[in-house]
DNA sequence: ATTTCAACAGAAAATTTATTCTATTTTTAA
DNA sequence: TTAAAAATAGAATAAATTTTCTGTTGAAAT
């Protein structure tokens, strides 16, 4: 949007000539204080108030800023071509993408691990460590830790804990299960060996709780002990991988764990962190 | 914004009398799980993309959003309306909270992980997380590539894989075990059901491998079973957590892995990191 | 005190955005 | 297979937001 005008009809910007506008919130805030002097007072205002509840700043209108403000919305539109851009939603934008880096969207996340040609073992182990580390780093940022109280007490209130996972998510049960009986709580692993799940499950008693864990392709039979185990009133504690899964809608707490993927291959790193979260949790008794 | 309509004007709720809408966006992703299968089919392909990406969700027009999700505008209210609001803005505003949410709460976070005695859930959370983030940073700078590469020489060589851990380490081999049958391979989990441990070891072949797994007070049972399999001529492949591990003479090729510990229980991230890598590697064929 | 000029408020215009409406397609039931 | 109902796309409309513009104010310089 090139806009032919001779130099002298709009205000110059502050600097003679303005060789790169800010093009992050980081660099914008930087330009702000270094001109702040300079600003009038109106745009002083307005540099304070930006600074001061940026928040705010990248989700209002220019109407409900000015209002707050209290300047006008033109003001707030000199205050943007002072700093040499076109608009006020240009300058709202670096405010945006301020929130937005406070949650990176996973898959920008892990684009960097992309299968990036190379097969040897070693590549794999870089990319499996990025894609890990990514995982553990989105897992905590997600985690509400009223539902992880939530679990623990649940848990601990639990007279004996039963466990169900399968395929891919077993690793999970098995180490619940390990971490719960070395603690010296009552637990119970359902196995299904010999095909006895259905019959395990009537051991769940109505002052105990079942911990469930399934991931994408779930499971009949795990998503079914959660369903009724919830029907009969018994606490359950889910984890899973997404929200449109079965499970968020049949547990009395469900986590949603994205754990990194290369070449389709899941990992477990996050989901197995929750896990032994919530054991040591319930051991450490607050 | 009062709407002066008579009821059957606009297609009713998805709740006969909607009690309450949501009014966070952690109760619009449960509303959506909840009622995600009675959407029809142009809400549920916008279910699941506000479910993916939050952030654009909050920060795109409806216009932006209807192109990235293929669907169109008045196609993202309709999906508002189904639950109740009035419009889309209504919709997107709780998606903003979120945003919004995200900065405070990490700084907060840390607060009350020096406040409250360190026991909480969420700090045991961050405290795991940190651990596992360390040990797989670890990992990836002691791991020597020439074993890795050994390791999975030596597995995919092997006729049939059989796995072996107990304890702690189980979860490693149920992991491995799902892993390298998901991709078509033969392998046997010895699981020692009905303690027939010792003779599942007879069926290891002259062609297999061994792959075994054992931490901190070593499995009498896996040590023996790797001892045994090496003195036969056949290739085992062992992971533990110390060079002074009996594991570390008793194997073709041994992985000391250190796993993080947060009082006394230790992780299981970086093992099931490594074992990971074997499999996939062994899959990758490179 | 008066002139000059930048800064400003507020209204008006332009643009973008959200919503409604209707014809068409798709799905469901008969 | 046909009829009825629901869902949908896309244009039309309404609402809102952003931006421009004009007359006014206030400050600095003479």
């Amino acid at each position: 949007m090139t806009k032919p005008r001779s130099q002298a009809a709009k205000p110059a910007p502050l600097e003679d000539a303005e060789p790169s506008l800010p093009a992050t919130y980081e660099e914008m805030v930087h330009a702000i204080s270094a001109s702040y002097d300079r600003l009038s007072k109106r745009l002083k205002q307005i540099a304070g108030y930006s600074l001061d509840h940026p928040n705010d700043f990248a989700i209002d209108t220019i109407a409900e800023t000015a209002r707050k403000a209290k300047v006008q919305p033109s003001a707030l539109i000199r205050f943007a071509q002072a700093f040499g851009f076109d608009g006020f939603s240009d300058v709202q934008r670096l405010f945006q993408q301020r929130l937005l880096e406070a949650r990176p969207s996973y898959e920008s996340r892990l684009e960097s691990v992309r299968d990036c040609g190379e097969n040897t073992p070693s590549a794999l182990l870089d990319r499996f460590v990025e894609g890990n580390m990514a995982a553990l780093e989105h897992l905590r940022q997600e985690i509400q830790p009223k539902k992880l109280d939530e679990a623990v007490r649940l848990l601990r209130q639990a007279d004996v804990i039963h466990i169900i996972a399968m395929r891919r998510a077993f690793p999970l049960a098995a180490y619940f299960f390990y971490l719960v009986t070395t603690m010296g709580r009552r637990a119970q692993l359902m196995d299904s060996v010999g095909g006895l799940g259905r019959e395990q499950q009537v051991l769940i008693g109505p002052n105990d709780a079942l911990f469930v864990a399934s991931f994408s392709s779930y499971t009949t039979e795990v998503v079914q002990a959660a369903e009724e185990t919830l029907r009969r009133g018994i606490p359950v504690v889910a984890l899973t991988d997404h929200p449109l899964s079965p499970l968020t809608t049949n547990a009395t707490v469900c986590f949603h764990v994205e754990d990194a993927a290369v070449h389709d291959f899941r990992s477990l790193g996050a989901s197995m962190c929750l896990v032994q979260t919530l054991v040591v949790g319930l051991a450490a008794g607050n």
